[in-house]
DNA sequence: TAGACGATAGCCT
DNA sequence: GGCTATCGTCTAA
């Protein structure tokens, strides 16, 4: 699995954000292994949106989005969750995707545990746990669910995500998501700019937060 | 340094 | 569909 380039992430926040459904984001944990999920909803945030944090300008919490493209930036909400965002900007304008839900794929039990902590049974095939943990929405199916499967928190702010060596890097597979199967809406759980359709997300995918 | 406010999730009816 | 836990961050004073 190769990384996105980091020329994928200037293409503009608009166009990174559909782009990126049907990516894979590939998480190293610290004993090495390996859990991946296909991205299938995202929100762009832009410098001249009034719902993006950084649309006051910089502050000490929002300045990765003011960074290089193609790395992460975390932010908490509601003083408890996590939400993983890549900049789609050069350095020194203050642009991200928000990533919104992922579809576990490899290792998804990992995310199980991470999420309700040990699995009721330790399963004896990998390929069946994974299916269970598939089918189960709770896993991933929204922006903070995602960040605590993955057990991603503010530590990841500003990790590179073009290379493959990394614990977090989005990327690069065969799964090209056509514009039929795409759908475009209004953002969640925001109350300015509240009326841009820049929600994008993949209309077959049971794990999409919202519809 | 106090007060207000979230790019949410989960539980309740 | 409604309610709210929970706390980091920003803003104004």
């Amino acid at each position: 699995m190769q990384p996105l380039a980091r020329s994928f992430y200037l293409q503009g926040t608009l166009l990174a954000a559909r782009a990126l459904l049907g990516k894979t984001l590939v998480r190293r944990f610290d004993d090495g292994r390996i859990a991946t999920g296909r991205i299938v909803e995202t929100e762009a945030y832009t410098q001249d949106d009034p719902a993006c944090h950084a649309f006051r300008g910089l502050t000490k919490s929002n300045k990765t989005m003011w960074g290089a493209p193609g790395h992460a930036y975390i932010h908490i909400n509601y003083g408890l969750h996590y939400c993983l965002n890549a900049v789609t900007a050069p350095e020194g304008v203050a642009e991200a995707v928000l990533i919104r839900a992922i579809e576990p794929q490899e290792n998804a039990r990992l995310l199980w545990r991470n999420t309700f902590g040990e699995p009721p049974e330790e399963p004896t095939d990998d390929g069946a746990f994974d299916t269970l943990a598939r089918a189960d929405r709770r896993l991933t199916s929204g922006p903070g669910k995602l960040t605590r499967a993955l057990k991603v928190d503010r530590a990841f702010d500003g990790t590179d995500l073009t290379s493959a060596a990394g614990a977090l890097f989005f990327g690069d597979g065969d799964d090209d998501v056509p514009d039929a199967a795409v759908v475009t809406t209004t953002r969640i759980g925001i109350t300015k700019g509240a009326d841009f359709p820049w929600r994008f997300y993949v209309r077959a995918s049971p794990f999409v937060s919202r519809r």
